[in-house]
DNA sequence: ATGGCCAGAATCCTATAGGAAAATCAAATA
DNA sequence: TATTTGATTTTCCTATAGGATTCTGGCCAT
């Protein structure tokens, strides 16, 4: 079953329940944790609770098993995606290790001052007490200057690239909690130091050493730490 | 009129009866240019021609707006994704830039004998008279053979990431048949001989010398060329 | 006691129908 | 003649119902 009280902040607007908002609503209660991977998803349950038919919740089933959040077993029904296995950690690193540091270089060499700017105010978020930050604050934190480095590098595609696969990332981290260590702060604090001072090479080199670390620590997680994250839980 | 069989390249099990069936199916007619570009998709229509009701239509129709292949207007239907312009191109071939040489390269340090000979077979297809080939095959021989670099690279999801992104691509070329000059074939030759070899480096380079004379062809193509690929149509 | 088998229940999947919004076309007026 | 307005038609969008399939629990045989 579901767990109830999934209508929190798009729940009852009046009357009209859009399509893309049934679809924005069920990628927001997966990204978010409240449905943890590999869990059934009862359409009519989850009809029942975003009071909408089960047809738009089947039609945005369907836009996320594009997306890979969701597979669909022909004649079993939809399941959240499974958890990122260590090798497909290691190759989503081997894609970010091709993609950012080329993106952080083009940020370096195109950044103007309203960029530099936003960079300031994603840092300022957490700037101070790293320890006290709900969870997922820093993951959340980490995938937004992220993708400010993609949008600052300007392309698109590749910033869309990105965004599709680091959902996984995303949720992965939210199961093991303990994904970061403390030099994730500092790493950006350095990358967007190079990227304000206009040096390509440098960014894309803080840029690799950032995330040579971050799979280290991400690695070390699923090596070392707790090997369940949730209850067994019915699949 | 359906009865699918358009590969997938991820290879979904057979067996499922019908639901994947008319997604495949709508893909292959939007791949193929059977669909052109910007046509609006009436979903009636559709479910009658492939004898089912709008039900499925409508949920492979989400899967493929995730794909990119079709945009939902809220009110007014789906359409096909516009062609790719000056700048889109770009930016896919900035992409490609960073993926393939890197996948060549990985290639060549991988590669075993089944890889070889399948990059043989495929070499082979076209072997001899580039010319008087039916429109379509030179951009499906150029589809699978960077297709089989990624598979020989080893990591599934930049090979993945590719074929999500490059399908556009695959379009482009379909509606401006032409955006191939005899050094294809060449090019391709020179790349498979470096994986051969084993040459990581010199693999990565003819890639990266590649791109960058396909991206050559194709901008003459959108710029020089007719720039009405199709009857106006209705949108 | 364990494994196979069967019936009930739950779930998914598709089809059809009705309501709403937008596009289209005709007609009337300035 | 051009423009605007109104009604018609097309199309999308959602809800509900029925058929097909799979899962679960209990029963029987070995």
């Amino acid at each position: 079953m579901l767990e109830g009280q999934y209508l929190d902040s798009l729940g009852a607007a009046a009357g009209a329940p859009r399509p893309t908002e049934v679809h924005q609503h069920l990628r927001g209660l997966i990204m978010s944790g409240a449905i943890p991977p590999g869990r059934r998803i009862n359409i009519d349950d989850a009809a029942r609770q975003l009071s909408v038919s089960p047809t738009p919740v089947r039609e945005a089933l369907a836009g996320l098993e594009s997306e890979g959040l969701v597979v669909k077993v022909p004649l079993r029904g939809y399941r959240t995606t499974e958890l990122l296995t260590r090798d497909e950690l290691i190759e989503l690193y081997e894609l970010r290790m091709l993609l950012e540091p080329a993106a952080a270089a083009s940020a370096a060499r195109r950044r103007e001052e309203g960029d530099l700017a936003a960079f300031d105010r994603e840092l300022e978020t957490l700037s101070g007490h790293p320890a006290a930050l709900p969870a997922g604050a820093l993951s959340a934190h980490d995938e937004r200057l992220h993708g400010l480095v993609f949008d600052t590098a300007g392309n698109r595609l590749i910033s869309r690239t990105y965004a599709r696969t680091h959902c996984h990332l995303h949720i992965f981290r939210l199961s093991y909690a303990g994904s970061y260590g403390h030099g994730t702060l500092d790493e950006h604090v350095e990358i967007v130091r190079a990227i304000r001072d206009a040096d390509p090479e440098r960014a894309a080199e803080t840029m690799r050493e950032h995330l040579d670390r971050s799979l280290g620590r991400v690695l070390d997680t699923v090596a070392g730490g707790r090997a369940e994250r949730t209850e067994p839980g019915r699949r």
